[in-house]
DNA sequence: ACATACCCTACTATTTCTATAGAGTTCATG
DNA sequence: CATGAACTCTATAGAAATAGTAGGGTATGT
């Protein structure tokens, strides 16, 4: 399950993809943008800054902005930065593992063998889809959209 | 994440599996056998059993087994009766819809269009692997672990 | 009758999630 | 250099979910 806090990331970082180059956005247009609680918000966006993910600028005109191009910043990082590691189980985590205490003999365990499989089929697709891939998916969307 | 109740169900099932036409199992030996706190362990065999996955013997001689073949009982209804949706977010669930309050337009949401892909993903091994898929696989680790 | 073993409800402790509050820091601008 | 805009950071708090525990009830084989 994703959490509220990973996915108000993503909005807020699609908005911020799609709106790079011009300039920083304040967190208070991005939250009443996407819906977002401000405060709530800011904690978020502040984490992503110190995971590198973001840069900001104080003051007046001031506001967030990408760290990096939209094409550098995967689903998956973020969602580790803010829920933790992908595997659905602690002892199919890469960035994370952790035996099973009860467990008898992992490598022959049926529920890991299984696990193991949904873990790398959902970091194959988070980690493979940058903002700017997702953004584009959107605008493909939209266009669909409009001309029907 | 796989609850720890998703987990000893499975992991109970998978002996069940196993054992399957050998008569019941008591709750107690499956408890023993994996690790799993008894009283824990039984409160999810009814709640299996009450789903229509077990069925069970009272009294001496008794014990729980599989009400139907290791083969059609899939590792995506356990999940789904103890943990809820496979979906990573709701808004993109089939067995619990529900769309998510803030979003403006959901069809041209970027976070919902990968999140799909995800339960997509996730569905297709979990709805796609049983008992007997897993079990098997678990034997040929164990033939293969054996035999070097 | 009696022991065995599942059935069922309720309760509790801990942790996680979803925020909110409020004071502090930095910066542009006049 | 004062002012206000805007991000920074820590602490706190209520609600929900998780992981169990307790304890009595019910059916069954001998």
């Amino acid at each position: 399950m994703l959490s509220k806090k990973a996915k108000y990331a993503l909005k807020a970082l699609l908005v911020l993809a799609r709106e790079q180059g011009h300039g920083p956005i304040l967190i208070g247009d991005l939250a009443l943008r996407e819906g977002i609680p401000k405060k709530f918000l800011e904690m978020i966006l502040l984490e992503l800054k110190n995971h590198g993910l973001l840069q900001s600028k104080k003051g007046k005109g001031g506001g967030y902005f990408l760290a990096k191009p939209a094409e550098q910043i995967f689903f998956g990082e973020v969602v580790r930065i803010l829920d933790g590691p992908l595997a659905p189980i602690p002892c199919v985590s890469q960035m994370a593992y952790m035996t099973c205490e009860e467990c008898q003999d992992e490598e022959s365990c049926g529920v890991r063998l299984v696990m193991k499989q949904v873990r790398d089929a959902i970091a194959e697709i988070l980690d493979g889809t940058s903002l700017a891939d997702a953004a584009k998916r959107v605008e493909r969307v939209r266009r669909r959209k409009h001309t029907a």
